[in-house]
DNA sequence: GAAAAAAGTGAAACCGGGTTTCACTACCTC
DNA sequence: GAGGTAGTGAAACCCGGTTTCACTTTTTTC
């Protein structure tokens, strides 16, 4: 569990991020400055890390990256299907849409209305924390990449 | 992807299922036994297989559930957050409750609206094959003991 | 500012849930 | 009943974390 202080911290200024230990801070660095909508899995940020800063180990990705969750400023998005998890700098709650063909993930601004998550709740009878929604198809590279017309054209069949 | 011959079929004669070879029938049984709404684990599955059939395999489990799975007859499931997939027999589509502390799940019927769904991948240029919603907290027992009321009753404060 | 405590670190071992391979057997089809 | 195909169990393998260990750095405390 994480110190009282830092939970505290977190509630009361969560944009003004504590003292970061100096690999900690990098790793947050990479996650953010990899863009608004970019996901990174964790082997990604290993590699830039080491860019930075060759003698880093994995171990402290790993924890840094575990730790930025916790603290609430990087998210870990976990989707179905997808092996490994996701990283991105943390935002306003949204959705994601994940090419089952080249594995892309995107944002997707939109959450399921509270009414209704409560009205679900209720009906089963469960307290629900969190509501996890994601699209799963092709992004347009690949549909176009797939469809008929683009294989005809491709093939000429 | 499924084939669409065989999302045909399925959609078509749900019921009529191929031969299928005795372990994968076995499989298949174990599955559908265990009853609509119950969510098994791979491991779940093997262990009740070898009650019937001390000396199958894993991996023929493993190949049975594939099997069934891409014939349409059993879903797999995989849930954000939960490190194995689970197994039910096909049926309408829906959503998922999972305990966050005990892993449960149920089985949650609501399906996101198609209309939102289509007008959210013309937004973002994505075709959209597959919509996974699922919730995430606390079932009513596991909710119960840990409310402050609960707790208060247990620990005298 | 030295001693003591706490936090962070890299390498490497470990873990769990699949997934694949291999040598073999059972089942069909003609 | 010979030849091809599908199915099988054991075991090896893979991969994305996760944990441990011995050690270094920082921070606190007097």
């Amino acid at each position: 569990m994480l110190p009282l202080v830092l939970q505290w911290r977190k509630m009361i200024a969560p944009a003004a991020e504590p003292r970061l230990a100096r690999n900690y801070r990098l790793i947050y660095d990479i996650v953010r400055g990899a863009g608004l909508g970019r996901h990174l899995v964790m082997a990604e940020v290993y590699e830039y890390a080491r860019r930075e800063q060759p003698r880093i180990g994995f171990s402290t990705v790993y924890r840094a990256l575990a730790r930025l969750h916790e603290l609430g400023l990087v998210s870990e998005i976990r989707l179905p299907g997808a092996d490994s998890a996701y990283y991105e700098v943390a935002g306003k709650p949204h959705a994601h849409f994940r090419c089952e063909r080249c594995g892309a993930v995107a944002d997707v601004d939109y959450v399921p209305p509270q009414r209704l998550v409560r009205e679900l709740g209720r009906r089963h009878g469960v307290e629900i924390d969190d509501v996890l929604l994601s699209l799963h198809g092709r992004c347009a590279t690949c549909a176009a990449a797939e469809s008929p017309a683009a294989r005809g054209a491709l093939a000429g069949t």
